[in-house]
DNA sequence: GTTATGACGGCAT
DNA sequence: TATGCCGCCATAA
């Protein structure tokens, strides 16, 4: 942790977000101490590697605020999602009731995780 | 050194 | 209920 120490503490956050479940900025910034846009900044300068799951943070709200910087990016965001197993609402937003890490599953929804 | 901006969040109007 | 504004942390110009 040098420079990036920032970088650091929000990447091992986001990379150990389980697949299926997502985080909201917030959550994340709380994780490293950092304030939510900082987390937004981090996401923003994510290596084009796929070291860091960037597609598992979304907004608090479960919208994808990825948006903001490219609505290509949105698409393959939900893709992305939508393959490890996280539901979407009619609204395109991440159903985090079910999905947000710390957050259990309503029983009604019987959802099959692989 | 100061100002502006950003893949945000919460409170206030 | 919906919209707007301010605040937070860090970087770039």
């Amino acid at each position: 942790m040098d420079d990036r120490q920032y970088f650091e503490a929000i990447f091992a956050v986001v990379r150990a977000i389980p697949p299926g479940r997502v985080m909201s900025y917030g959550q994340v910034g709380r994780e490293t101490g950092c304030a939510a846009r900082t987390v937004g900044w981090a996401m923003a300068n994510v290596p084009g590697d796929d070291s860091v799951p960037w597609q598992r943070v979304v907004g608090a709200d479960g919208y994808l605020r990825i948006g903001r910087r490219s609505v290509a990016l949105q698409d393959v965001q939900r893709k992305l999602l939508e393959r490890e197993g996280v539901t979407f609402l009619e609204n395109g937003c991440v159903d985090m009731a079910r999905h947000q890490v710390g957050n259990e599953p309503p029983p009604t929804l019987e959802l099959a995780f692989e």
